[in-house]
DNA sequence: TGTACATCAGTGAACGCGCGTTCACTGATGTAC
DNA sequence: TGTACATCAGTGAACGCGCGTTCACTGATGTAC
C-alpha cells in the first residue's frame, strides 16, 4: 500500500462524512449543517472532520461538488446527441428536476448555497457553469441575448426543483408552463 | 399622552432597530444579523432589542414585511390602470427591480429568506402573495396554467434582482431576456 | 403647587449553549534491517 | 523471524467565541390628589 495515497479506510471515513452531510443538509438546511452534527451522524469524533476536511467551508464546498457533477452527469446523458435549441434545454431540464427529486438534499446545496454570502466564490461558479450550458441552445434559436436567457432559465429551473420537493412530487403544470416560456410546440 | 400606546421615543427606537436590521443585512447577509449587531448598529443596549420584539426571529420577520410592504406598493403604482396581460407583468416587475436596486437589503430579505428553511412561514406566504399578482395577466393571455407561470416569473424577476445588485446597474439584457419569454413586442 | 405613585422604554451584566477549531495522544499497519 | 521505527487515520477533551435570551434594576414622564 503506497504510503502517500490515502488507506481504503480513509477513503471510507471521507466517504461516510460527506454522505453524513447530505444527510444532515436534507434534515436541517445548509445553515444546519454544523460539524458536530455530521461527525455524530457518521458515527466517527469530532478530530477526525478536521484529518479529511481543512474547515466546514471546504466540507461544504465539496459536498456541493460532488453534488453538481451528478447533475452535469445526468444532463449530459439526457442531452447527448439531442441538437440545440428548445428541445435541447428542456431535456436538461427535465433530467435536472428528475435527479433532483431524487436528492433531497439539493434544496441545501444548490438553493440555499447560491444566496449565502458567506459561503466560496466556487460554488456559485459550478452553477454558472451548469447555467451556461443552455447558451448554444438559445444562440441556435436566434436569442439574441442567450447568456442572460440562460441564466434565466436556470432560475426558472431552480424554482421548480424547489416546488417539487416541498410536493414530493413532479409538478406537470409548473414543467408546462417552463415549455411554453421557452416557446416549445 | 396615552399610556397604552407606545410613546413616540418608543417609536423612534423601533424604527432605529428596523433600519439598523436593514444595514446588518445588507453588510452581513440573513445569516450575519444578529441581535448583537442590530443593537450594536442601532445605539442601543441589547435588552432594548428584546422591549420592541419577543425573538430574533419575529424581528427578521417585521423587516420582511416592511420590504415587501413597500414592493407591493411599488408595484401597484406601476401598474395601475394597465390592463392585464404581458405588459401589465413588465411593468409590474420592472418596478420591482429598480426598487430592489435602490434597496441593497432586498438580497437577504426577498432572497436568502426563501431558502432558510428555519424561518417563518409568513415570509413565504408575502413571497406568494407577490407572485400571485400575475396570475389574472396569464389568464388574460390564455395561458393553460395561470399560477405555475406567474411562479416562474417570480423566480426570473428574482434572479435578474440578484444579477442587478451584484452589478449595481439595470442589466437591460436580462430584461430584454425576461420580456422576450413573456411574448412582449 | 407639591408629593406619591404608576407606567414603561431602556439598561447591561449574566446565563447556558452550540459552534468551529486545535492538539497531544493512541493504535493499527507497513517498512527496514 | 523478530525488533525498531515511521506513517497516518482516528480520538476526544479543551479552547475561546458569539449567539439568543433573561432579569433585576434605572430613570424619565405622566397622573392623582
Amino acid at each position: 500500500m503506497p504510503s502517500q495515497a490515502p488507506t481504503s479506510a480513509g477513503l471510507r471515513t471521507h466517504e461516510a462524512l460527506l454522505d453524513a452531510g447530505i444527510e444532515v443538509a436534507e434534515e436541517h438546511g445548509l445553515t444546519g449543517l454544523s460539524v458536530n452534527r455530521v461527525v455524530a451522524r457518521a458515527g466517527v469524533a469530532k478530530g477526525t472532520f478536521y484529518v479529511h476536511f481543512a474547515t466546514r467551508e471546504a466540507f461544504i464546498d465539496a459536498l456541493h461538488e460532488r453534488f453538481h457533477g451528478r447533475v452535469l452527469e445526468a444532463v449530459e446523458a439526457a442531452t447527448a446527441g439531442v441538437p440545440a435549441g428548445a428541445e435541447r434545454i428542456c431535456r436538461g431540464a427535465e433530467a435536472y428536476l428528475d435527479l433532483c427529486l431524487a436528492d433531497r438534499a439539493v434544496k441545501a446545496l444548490a438553493l440555499e448555497a447560491r444566496s449565502d454570502p458567506s459561503l466560496s466564490a466556487s460554488m456559485s461558479k459550478r452553477h454558472e457553469r451548469f447555467a451556461a450550458s443552455a447558451i448554444p441552445s438559445f444562440r441556435a434559436m436566434g436569442w439574441p441575448d442567450a447568456p442572460a436567457a440562460a441564466q434565466l432559465v436556470a432560475a426558472m429551473t431552480a424554482e421548480i426543483a424547489i416546488r417539487e420537493l416541498e410536493a414530493g412530487r413532479r409538478l406537470p403544470a409548473a414543467r408546462r408552463s417552463f415549455r411554453r416560456f421557452i416557446g416549445v410546440e
